[in-house]
DNA sequence: CTTGACTCCGTACCAAGCTAAAGACTTTAG
DNA sequence: CTAAAGTCTTTAGCTTGGTACGGAGTCAAG
């Protein structure tokens, strides 16, 4: 047995243009076509495509996601704990940014009293005048 | 005295390109033009630009920057303490999202020895099974 | 006056990750 | 058998925030 593009789709829970796209990416491998063309997938191709939902989730993009398939396929763990590490280190930079921002744009909202018209409102000022951002 | 649009762009450092691009999406007013069609920009233009710049450092988006222009132009106090709101809880909706991605690769990177062929480490086994991600 | 820098406009292009439309063909359910 | 649903390919579009190109006209320094 095996499945149409739509069956894959669905055991995934994604689109069946999703996965034409991962193919077209090289993330999903080309499957093996019926007589008239159609795609038939083996049934581990559903562990392939949630691989990459979950590589996605953790927060690696697909070309990332692309090296990890080609390491499982024969690699050095020291690759794959490396690719992790600097995605750690993009994930920490980034909540260090919002957090950053957080602070600035929390400060002000808690200036603002929210009520009256907008000259004086201390976002607005801060904005115009470099004061607090 | 009035400034090209190259003198503008200097004065708050952002490029010409970038100027005319916030002119198509209405962040910045049409300046008048000379007889040959250049831009003329007016003194204050360059706070105008500092402010696009600053909200978009706290993470607003051009469409928002836009309301907050307008609203500096005339609106309710209480409308840009709304949109600071909002925007908090983006940021901190955001934050949680990779503080769930960091811990969950946290782990896994710490599991994972560096050593090794890839077949067993727990990052791709992860990935593989879902067992963790 | 010439040459180089600047500016004009319209359009196209980039990243990333899909999503959709068009038009033809195939498979499946009743 | 028929009709609906699925699939095929190619191409184009979406989001956000710009960046770049081409060819023409203009401005400023020497």
């Amino acid at each position: 047995m095996s499945y149409s593009i739509g069956q894959l789709a669905k055991s995934a829970d994604t689109g069946v243009e999703t996965i034409r796209f991962y193919e077209r990416r090289g993330l999903m491998p080309d499957p093996p076509r019926a007589p008239s063309g159609y795609r038939r997938y083996p049934r581990d191709a559903t562990d392939r495509l949630l691989f990459i939902r979950r590589a996605k989730r953790l927060g690696f993009t697909l070309d990332e996601v692309g090296t990890l398939l080609r390491l499982q396929d024969g690699g050095e763990r020291s690759e794959v704990k490396a690719i992790a590490q600097a995605k750690l280190a993009q994930i920490e930079a980034r909540i260090d940014d919002l957090r950053r921002m957080r602070k600035t744009l929390a400060e002000l909202e808690k200036q603002c009293s929210g009520h009256g018209p907008v000259p004086g409102c201390p976002i607005i000022e801060a904005l115009s005048d470099g004061s607090e951002a």
